[in-house]
DNA sequence: TTGTATGCGTTATCAT
DNA sequence: ATGATAACGCATACAA
C-alpha cells in the first residue's frame, strides 16, 4: 500500500512551487522550458497521477458525465453505452452509469447518487421520471435525453418515430400480401409500445383492413411473454399470416412457441421484429426487423453533451429508423393463412 | 444552476458547529437529542447532499469500487455487472465500470483511471493483463479477480473449470451415440478456449475416440467466426455428426450456417454451445449449453470485495458449471451422420 | 514567468 | 458532548 505521489512532492523535487506543477500539468500558462523539464522529469520519474478527488473539489469540474439506463445487461442499452463511450472518448470526460432497472424510485435515486459524485452532465436514457424531475436536473447540469421529450427541453431530447416505423413494418408485410397481421405489444405503459402499436394500426386502416382484437396481445418487451402471446394466437381462432412482435426479444419468444406448434418461419407465418438486437441476424431464419441505430445513438447522444459542455447549443441531428427485410418475412402463398387450432 | 447546500449551512441554520452535523451524518460519535433534532431538521429542510468528492479527500474513501470489465455490451460481462450491483447494493459502495474493450492498454488504461478516482477497491473481470500489473494494483487497493488466477493472488481469484465442464458436454455428446465431433474453438490466445478445447479432447480420448484434426476449427467468440467454421465444416469431407462450439455466439453462427445448408438441429446434426446466454433458451431449437451463472458469479465477487474492505479474509466459493441439455441435441440415429459435401 | 495565499466541502484531531 | 482548527490534494486569484 504505497501513498500515492502528489503534487507538492513532484513540486519538491523538481525544485519550483506547485502551482508551477499543477500549470504545466493543465497547460493553465507558459512555463519556462527549464522548469518545464524539470517538472517533466519528476512527473515520470515519481510516476504522479493526479488525484480526481481533489481536482475536482478545487476546480469543480470532475470531467465525469453520469449516464443512466435502464438495464445495464440488455443487449440494446449495452450497446448505446459503448457507443457513448465512443462518443466521449479523447475528450477527457469519463462516463459513470448508473442503473435504474427500469423502475422510477431507483432511475431517481441513481440520479442523486450521480449529482452527489459532482457530475459535469448527464445523459438519460430512456426511462419515465416527472417532467419536472428531468427539469431540475437539466438546471443543475447539462442533460441529454434519449427516448423521450421533456416539455421545456426539446433541444435537449433525442427521440426516433417509432409509430413511423412501425407503420413502415407493417407496410412491408401488407405489400408481401399479408391481410391479417397479429401485434403482441410491449406494455401499454410505456410510450414506446404505445407508438408501435399506433404505426401498426395506421397501416392496417390505410389499407382498409380490419382491426381485430383478438389478434392484439399484450407483453412486456421479454421473451417469455412472446412465447405466450404467440402460443395464445396459434391457439385462438382467428387466422392470421403474420406476426409482429413489438421488440426482438418477444419475437424471439414467438419464434420459439411457434416452432412448439409446428408452424414454419416464414412459409406458414411471417415475423418481424423491432430493435434489431445483435442476435437477430443469427436467428433461424434471421428476423426482419426495425433497426434501431444503438451504438450510434450513443454517440450522438455523448456528442451532444460534449457540445453542451463546451457551452455550445445541443444540435442533436435527426435519426430515421429503417425497416431491415431478412429472411422472417416472405410472400403470402395461401389464401388464408394459418388458421387457428 | 442552484448551488448545492453545503454542510456548513446546515450548520449555521441548525445553529451547531459543522462537526456536529458531521458527526450525525456519520455516526462517529454521540450527539445531544436536542441539538440532531435541529439537525436533522435542518438537514431536510435545506435538502442537503453531501458533497462526495470533499467528503473522499477528507476521508480518503470514497465509497465506490471500480469493475474492469472486457466488453460491457456484452450479455455475459452485462449480466455480471448487473450481479456485482447487486451484490454491492445496500453496503454503501457504488459500482463504478469501466471497459477494457478486450485490449491489454486499454484494460490498463482503465485501471489507472479508476485508481486515479481512488476507488476504495477494485474487481477486474476477465483480460489479460501481466501478473505484475494485477500484483500492483492488489498492492494500492483490495482486489477481486474472476476468470484468472494471479500467482500470489490465488485467493482473490476466481477461476471456473472450464476444462471440466467442457469434458462433461462432450461427454453428453458421446452418450447421445456421437462419435464424430467437431468444435469450433474460441481464439488460441484465450485461456478459456484453451481450456475447453482441452475438455474436449480429453473426452474424445477417454472414450478412445480418434481427434480428427480437420474437424477443429477455430473462432474468435463471435457468431460470424462460427458461422464460417460451420460451413467449412459442412463443406469439408471428413464426417460428423454433432458441433461443439466454444461458446454460445459461435453457436448461433453455426446454427445459421446448418440452415442456410439445409442440415437439420439435432436431427442431422446436434450442436452445443458454452455460456447459456439469455437468448440461448429462445433459439430454434433452444440451445444444449454449459451455464456460466453470470449474475451470481457478479453478486459473489462484489461480496468478496466487500469482505475485503471490512478486512475480512476473501472467502470466494467454489462454484461448479453444469451442462444444460436442452434440444439442439439428440441421439444419434444414422450409423454415420453427416458426411461432407 | 513564478511563487504565495486561499479556498473547495468534509472529516479528523485536538482541546474544552 | 461539542467546537475550533488543521488537514485532504489541487487550482487559481493575486502579488511579485
Amino acid at each position: 500500500m504505497e501513498t500515492p505521489v502528489t503534487l507538492a512532492q513532484v513540486a519538491r523535487a523538481a525544485g519550483v512551487s506547485a502551482s508551477t506543477v499543477s500549470r504545466i500539468l493543465n497547460g493553465t500558462a507558459q512555463v519556462s522550458d527549464e522548469k518545464r523539464v524539470a517538472v517533466e522529469r519528476a512527473l515520470s520519474q515519481l510516476n504522479y497521477r493526479p488525484n480526481v478527488l481533489a481536482r475536482g473539489l478545487a476546480s469543480g469540474r470532475t470531467m465525469s458525465v453520469g449516464v443512466v439506463t435502464q438495464d445495464i445487461s440488455s443487449p440494446f442499452y449495452g450497446d448505446m453505452l459503448r457507443g457513448v463511450e465512443q462518443g466521449l472518448s479523447g475528450s477527457g470526460y469519463m462516463p459513470i452509469f448508473a442503473d435504474g432497472h427500469w423502475r422510477a424510485e431507483e432511475e431517481s435515486a441513481a440520479i442523486d447518487v450521480l449529482l452527489a459524485r459532482k457530475v459535469d452532465a448527464m445523459i438519460v436514457l430512456g426511462g419515465s421520471l416527472p417532467d419536472e424531475k428531468m427539469r431540475s436536473v437539466a438546471a443543475a447540469v447539462p442533460l441529454v435525453v434519449f427516448g423521450r421529450t421533456v416539455p421545456g427541453l426539446e433541444e435537449q431530447c433525442l427521440r426516433l418515430d417509432n409509430e413511423k416505423a412501425a407503420y413502415e413494418l407493417t407496410r412491408h408485410l401488407i405489400e408481401f400480401g399479408h391481410r391479417r397481421i397479429a401485434h403482441i405489444m410491449g406494455p401499454v405503459s410505456h410510450r414506446d409500445a404505445r407508438d408501435r402499436r399506433a404505426g401498426y394500426e395506421a397501416a392496417l386502416a390505410e389499407a382498409g383492413l380490419p382491426l381485430v382484437p383478438e389478434l392484439v396481445m399484450e407483453g412486456d418487451f421479454l421473451e417469455p411473454s412472446g412465447f405466450l402471446a404467440a402460443t395464445r394466437l396459434v391457439e385462438g381462432r382467428e387466422m392470421f399470416s403474420a406476426i409482429f412482435a413489438a421488440n426482438d426479444q418477444m419475437a424471439y419468444g414467438a419464434r420459439l412457441a411457434l416452432h412448439r406448434k409446428g408452424v414454419r418461419v416464414p412459409e406458414d407465418i411471417s415475423l418481424v421484429g423491432f430493435d434489431d438486437l445483435p442476435s437477430s441476424t443469427y436467428t433461424t431464419p434471421p428476423l426482419t426487423t426495425v433497426r434501431q441505430p444503438t451504438f450510434d445513438l450513443g454517440v450522438v447522444t455523448a456528442r451532444c453533451v460534449l457540445r453542451l459542455l463546451s457551452g455550445e447549443g445541443p444540435d442533436l441531428p435527426h435519426i430515421d429508423l429503417r425497416v431491415h427485410v431478412r429472411e422472417s418475412t416472405a410472400m403470402l402463398r395461401t389464401a388464408h393463412g394459418l388458421a387457428g387450432r
